[in-house]
RNA sequence: GGCGGCGUACCCAAGUGGUUAAGGGAGAGGUCUGCAAAACCUCCAUGCAUCGGUUCGAAUCCGAUCGCCGCCUCCA
């Protein structure tokens, strides 16, 4: 078995792989706060997780995939007082938090379904687990890193500075950090640097909560903490996240776990970089414009594309998007499932595959062990097929489903669905018509059926042999 | 101001000390074909922002310069 490496953000380097308890795997990913759809970075993140998993389990792991979903306390920041987010998009839609809620949530696990994202063992939601937070706090406030005031309880940051702890992962000491317009409304916090662990005095939220502090809700660092110890444990093997949480969500997250537990939160974290947008800048959604992945089907391109096309990048380097990489990727789709539904049956039913396959396998895996070089990979089940092609040898089909344990295309129902499709009469009927206008030369009317051909979704193709194939487009 | 990242062909993007700088897309030519499609073949960066340095040897390490971007406030 060769070793798994991966860039550790707590090392700053890539490190080989051990989990603590193999060939099980403990994975959790930061998940969204669910006030709007989930534009294409956000999905591009899930994908970099995905790819992961996938990467793990071919590896022969067993992967515990746990994914969070903020539903309360992750607050605009609004100057003023700062407004739930969910709470917020409640207002203008008129609606209750649980509805706005329930609503992305659904849109969200759509849109990963139809990028053949797996779906986590759990999805946990916060709202759902209150009580684990709450209990969460008090391990804190009794190892004495937590304060209770009238406003809330706060994370002891000095307190936890003592200990010469903080500030692991972003590399920046908090002197470094301008916290300075952070005090304004939490006149309570000893310390600029302070957050939230339970928020009281809140009359206007509508979700709250009864705590041993009074009626009011979670801040948001701690559901992570709660939530991946519930059902992962007090040490997780891969916390995942977007670089953005690296200064913020993730230093709060270890120092809050490590004062409850008093050992390690995370064995690695890995962090992946942003997509940007078409004119190299950020998308993000306090923007306010982001793109969907319904703005990329409405291109013409099938969501298994932006799957390829976020492949073709690592994880951490930035992603420029743009129509042309797109296509690009759709490309590669259709290549892919051109070569799936002309393969020849004896080619699927073959148990061993051609010998020159076994070059390909090695240096798959290679890719994907190299800290998870999925362009790399790609570009080895590229030249795979394209191998295939060249020496007319189809023998090929388990390597290729192999890497599609990890591509996610779904490749072998591409190849079903050609090989099932029974072609009704009166399609038979003008395929043959078009046979017979071949033979005699009557090109004119052949190509007049064709066309009638590809309006019913047919298309047709002369090959080398002189036989003619007919399938149904997008299989 | 502090922290961090990036700059590889027309476009996207691997490669981080050592043979001819992956792969894809676009483009050009060709094979096949009645035509087309598919597929395959050939071509497409003596050079990796610029200038220095280290080294037998650098896109890859070091320094400087220019340019772009992210974070430090909600964001994957």
């Amino acid at each position: 078995m060769k070793p798994f490496f991966i860039y550790n953000t707590l090392s700053r380097s890539v490190e080989k792989f051990l989990p603590q308890h193999p060939p099980e795997v403990s994975l959790y990913s930061c998940g969204p706060t669910v006030y709007l759809p989930q534009h294409l970075g956000n999905l591009r993140a899930y994908l970099c997780w995905d790819f992961l998993r996938r990467a793990l389990e071919y590896n022969g792991y067993t992967v515990r995939h746990v994914i969070n979903v903020t539903d309360v306390g992750h607050m605009t920041s609004d100057q003023d007082a700062g407004e739930d987010k969910i709470e917020k998009t409640a207002r203008e839609q008129h609606k209750s938090p649980l509805e706005v809620a329930d609503f992305y949530l659904k849109l969200f696990q759509d849109d990963l379904a139809a990028i053949h994202v797996e779906p986590p063992l759990v999805w946990c939601r916060a709202t759902e687990h209150i009580d684990a937070m709450i209990e969460l706090i008090e391990r804190i406030i009794a190892a004495g890193m937590a304060y209770v005031t009238p406003s809330g309880v706060y994370f002891d940051v000095e307190k936890y500075r003592g200990e010469n702890r903080a500030g692991r992962l972003s590399r920046q000491s908090l002197d470094e950090q301008n916290a300075a317009q952070r005090l304004e409304h939490s006149a309570d916090k000893k310390s600029p640097h302070d957050f939230a662990l339970w928020v009281l005095a809140q009359p206007h939220h509508l979700m709250q909560w009864d705590s041993p502090w009074g009626r009011g809700y979670p801040g948001w660092h701690i559901e992570c903490s709660a939530m991946s110890m519930k059902y992962l444990g007090e040490t997780i093997d891969i916390h995942t996240g977007g670089m953005d949480h690296i200064p913020i969500h993730h230093e709060n997250e270890i120092a809050q776990s490590e004062s409850a537990t008093h050992h390690p939160f995370v064995r690695y974290f890995v962090h992946n970089a942003f997509l940007t947008g078409k004119e190299g800048a950020k998308i993000s959604k306090s923007a306010g414009k982001f793109p969907l992945l319904s703005d990329v089907i409405a291109m013409g391109i099938d969501p298994l594309a932006f799957r390829i096309f976020c492949m073709g990048a690592k994880y951490r380097s930035e992603l420029a998007l743009s129509d042309d990489g797109l296509r690009a990727a759709q490309s590669n789709l259709d290549y892919f499932r051109e070569f799936a539904r002309s393969i020849p049956a004896g080619a699927v039913s073959n148990s061993s595959d051609a010998e020159f396959s076994c070059e390909y396998r090695e240096r798959f895996l290679d890719a994907l062990n190299n800290d998870l070089n999925t362009p790399q990979a790609l570009a080895v089940a590229l030249e795979l097929v394209a191998e295939a092609y060249r020496r007319g040898d189809y023998n090929i089909w388990n390597t290729l489903g192999a890497f599609d344990r990890v591509l996610g295309l779904g490749l072998a129902e591409t190849q079903t669905a050609a090989a099932n499709s029974a072609i009704p009469v009166e399609i038979q009927a003008l395929i043959d018509a078009r046979t017979a206008a071949r033979k005699s030369r009557d090109f004119k009317r052949a190509d007049q059926l064709r066309a009638d051909l590809e309006a019913r979704g047919y298309e047709v193709k002369d090959n080398r042999d002189g036989t003619t194939v007919y399938q149904l487009r997008h299989a």
